[in-house]
DNA sequence: CTGTGGGCAACGTGCCGACAA
DNA sequence: TTGTCGGCACGTTGCCCACAG
């Protein structure tokens, strides 16, 4: 669903385009599932995404008056729309939550819902280097990328090329001629790149993302580094309002378990504030006290995944508002002076015990979720004919 | 005031250029002045800065809560802070307001506050030409503006030319070159004056404003075309949020007689919902009913201001919610068909009273504020030597 | 008085292979 | 394998005037 315009009827392939943009740690929970939702965390992106965190006293004062809002929330998500900024191209979701009576959860609901299958979907990624972003030049692209993913080129053509068009999140298209020329041959895009370079606003170090699907359409996206997200956001709303917005939203709902919804911001967000039911009970089976060691996963600098260690210095309130909460109840220190930018709290669904790896069960016994590159199927075309030298 | 980091020292300077970029119509009430605030008007910019008005069964739904805030709220203001979108340089205003008790309310403050002496400053706008936005040329600048408004040309100068400073309301510094030549003699702009096209996004209609202050500081606004305004608005927020924020914080600040805040979007807003309280009660002297004739300013194309006439059809209730609100209380009949952009429904003090002419005081009589323009102290500089030709 | 257009030089953009990391 | 550079052609930018509305 979803009343935008651009996006009414999104297809399988921009959904993988929407979390390749957002990211590896980005996991959204299906429609329909069950979900637990913090005001705390929702309310922590606001503050993420708005300059002046000014006027704290206003929303301290006003927000007494939501002080019967529990902590957190069990919700269904009813429905969810994946969109793009316009103007940066930035992803969000808007969420619809309905929330729910405990006792009507049967026992399949706070099972983990089963994983839905991989489609045939290729994709890369390449960090731009200073020559893809200056104008002087192209984008090249890395072999084994165009081989995998790019439409096969005619290799008897002088030179081998041939036009491509991509989609992005807003359904905007981009032409791209994909050139393979040179010596050594290198696969290239030249006329239309520099065009989308700048339309995006691309940096040396943003990432691209190129995704073909089943028949043959292209899709292209973003990911700006991560050192360039703090960038001045324009807010047209008092920070006061949004805040109290929030509370004010959630609190109605949860009085008359009427829907409600919610943006949830990949990039800006400092933490997921929906998350699986099943992912939130998960972690209640795990004793977490003072000293506890565990770990936990981040996005590195080259926009992949990494774990990090750390221990637990104490279970206790965030935010004195909200005594007992789960959100963000443990003060850890990581084992990495580099951590800096790690955050001083956080929540138990968070992290996971650290687990010596002798006790582990077997790799093919685990269950964890298929990984972002799909099971190869490449047709790997070996560059031949039309080599014209060397 | 102002916590912002940009402008936490606005100076006179500055604060004529941010009225000169918000139009003619635009008057702010002064610091400390009394003012009335209208809920519904702040939810209407709301409404007219979100993209999606979606959801509306949600507000309806949760504003319930909110039933015992009144339609209207004396307030005094407690500060203001004119800022500009630092992407569009569209003004904003975050306004601080104190509700009041009406019983505490002087004879004075029901008076309309003295009027602030215009200082010694010299402006002028001018809208931009397709030669003055096209990549080919410069800006031509009118050669009164130029001789009323700009430092004084050396005209021994072969050609007479000086480098210009201008400070824009961010307090980013525009260098343009200022030359006196061709045949008839005429002021440009050149070298820089591109680089300011290109960097605001400035089409032909859009208007430019130079400021000059006493001790000769330059100041460059821009105000875009009036046509050009519903650009697509990106929101990282629900609709709805943004909504209930509005009514939690000013239900809360009214119950509770604590300051809250509210931004003010003079380019964006249908109508003014902070307006002086003795606006409104002078409005509330005039009786208003089905039938009465009236007169109301608009801004034109051309960024004048321009007023229109009509009828009253009805006194009725704009919004349910809100009964016996005086807010857009008045359905209208505009006499000009060219009217379809007028709005439908005005609140009493938007519109004056028509009065024949035969019945008017003389002019020198009249209490109308200062306009726009400063009494002219012109040097009137005639440009003389280096003519060479003709 | 000032908007537009022709002339023209300087600069930037963008395609190419060479080379080296 | 691929990032950066020099070479080079072509299109754009931007300063100048002429001319006309």
């Amino acid at each position: 669903g979803g009343m935008d315009g651009n996006l009414s009827r999104m297809d399988e392939l921009d959904s993988e385009l929407w979390h390749a943009c957002a990211g590896p740690l980005t996991s959204l929970p299906p429609v329909g599932s069950l979900v637990m939702y913090w005001p705390q965390g929702h309310i922590e992106q606001v503050v993420a995404c708005t300059p002046d965190s000014a006027a704290a006293g206003e929303v301290h004062e006003a927000s007494t008056h939501f002080k019967s809002l529990p902590s957190h929330l069990l919700c269904k998500l009813g429905n969810i729309d994946l969109l793009a900024d316009p103007h940066t191209d930035e992803v969000f979701a808007n969420m619809v939550l309905v929330p729910q009576h405990e006792g009507t959860v049967t026992k399949e609901m706070r099972e983990a819902p089963a994983v839905t299958r991989q489609k045939n979907v290729r994709m890369f990624c390449k960090t731009l280097t200073a020559s893809d972003t200056s104008t002087h030049g192209g984008f090249s692209v890395p072999r084994r990328s165009a081989e995998d993913c790019l439409p096969l080129l005619d290799y008897n053509m002088n030179p081998p090329c041939q036009e491509l068009v991509a989609k992005d999140l807003h359904g905007t298209e981009w032409n791209f001629r994909h050139i393979y020329r040179g010596h050594p041959r290198r696969h290239l895009l030249t006329t239309g790149w520099s065009t989308f370079v700048s339309a995006k606003k691309l940096v040396a170090g943003d990432t691209v993302i190129f995704l073909r699907g089943e028949n043959g359409q292209l899709r292209v996206g973003v990911r700006r580094a991560t050192k360039q997200l703090p960038q001045a956001r324009s807010t047209h709303f008092s920070s006061t309002n949004l805040h109290l917005g929030v509370l004010a939203s959630a609190h109605h709902a949860a009085q008359h378990y009427l829907r409600f919804s919610a943006i949830f911001n990949p990039r800006t967000s400092p933490s997921e504030f929906v998350i699986p039911y099943h992912k939130y009970l998960k972690s209640q089976e795990n004793k977490l006290t003072a000293g506890s060691r565990f770990k936990m996963k981040f996005e590195t600098e080259e926009s992949s995944e990494r774990k990090y260690a750390g221990t637990i210095v104490e279970v206790s309130d965030a935010d004195p508002k909200w005594p007992d909460s789960l959100w963000r109840s443990m003060k850890v220190q990581w084992d990495e002076i580099s951590a800096s930018e790690r955050h001083e709290r956080v929540s138990p669904w968070e992290i996971e015990p650290f687990v010596p790896i002798s006790t582990l069960l077997p790799p093919q016994m685990g269950l964890r979720p298929a990984k972002r590159r799909p099971p190869t199927l490449v047709t790997e075309v070996a560059p031949q004919g039309s080599s014209q030298g060397t």
